[in-house]
DNA sequence: TTCCATGCAAAAGGTTTGCAATGAA
DNA sequence: TTCATTGCAAACCTTTTGCATGGAA
């Protein structure tokens, strides 16, 4: 996180919120692991090996503001974690990231283009009259890597 | 439920299990409720009207049970309780209804056709090798009546 | 009679909150 | 100096589990 960093410390200020070492920290443990989902447990003991004193209520705290400002997206997979990663755009607004592909086999998670939702968004407010302003979709199945290891 | 019942108490010999006066009840208490989404303890309050002495304990146990025959179907809206309805159909296999529209303005659950969602996964097996063996898909947004009831 | 199912209460487990101490501005 | 933020522990809250009792087959 070159400038990012310097960005995040902007918006804090902007927002009337303190630059702390610990969200310092667990930002950048997020920032770090682009596309990679942790859960609140997992960026706890991220951040404790270089912060051994932090606790597991300023991660949920840091999670929900970081959440809030948008900086970063939620993904409940339904196994008692709600996991989070670093959001593409580091702005407020549109264009979320809560679709993705789930694999199975290996357990990856991939994104996949906006605008095959569109289409699906345009159908449905065509034959029912529905519109949509926001989405949480999770595919589950088979990657092109994993089909490709299996010969049956 | 006319027959439904008598269906079920079958499907719960056939497994081996054993037909109660709770589970007729817990079962009773959804069919008549189609398309309505209830959290646990909202079954619990239903059921207890006539079976007061009933434990929360056996409708969550029951509930399960119901999703393993796939007579219920899951809905999770994030907002800390899981929720059930009745499935359309009552066997096994295929066909689940994963997918949800839900109205922001008055919390009503819509569900739309399987077939534009069959379009959606087709084209992300074209487009990226991913073949989608299942879904959860929730759509947020305005439904057409509550949209009609606004002018501005 | 057998043993699965139930009700109660306690436990589990992720997340939130109260509060005094700490530290950024 | 001020007051937002932190760490700790307790509280929350939905769901699960242990166990003795009850009831279906």
């Amino acid at each position: 996180m070159p400038d990012g960093k310097e960005q995040f410390k902007l918006l804090l200020k902007q927002n009337g919120l303190k630059v702390t070492t610990q969200r310092i920290a667990i930002l950048e443990v997020l920032d770090s692991r682009p596309g990679i989902h942790l859960t609140a447990e997992e960026i706890y003991d991220c951040v404790k090996k270089k912060y051994p004193e932090i606790g597991i209520a300023t991660v949920y705290r840091t999670i929900q503001m970081l959440s809030e400002l948008n900086l970063i997206d939620k993904l409940n997979l339904d196994d008692g974690y709600v996991r989070y990663e670093i959001s593409k755009k580091g702005t407020e607004d549109t264009c979320h990231h809560h679709h993705h592909l789930i694999c199975l086999d290996c357990g990856r998670i991939y994104a996949f283009q906006d605008d095959l939702l569109e289409t699906l968004e345009e159908r449905i407010k065509e034959t029912m009259g529905f519109t949509v302003s926001d989405h949480e979709v999770k595919l589950y199945g088979h990657c092109q890597e994993c089909r490709d290891k299996q010969f049956y």
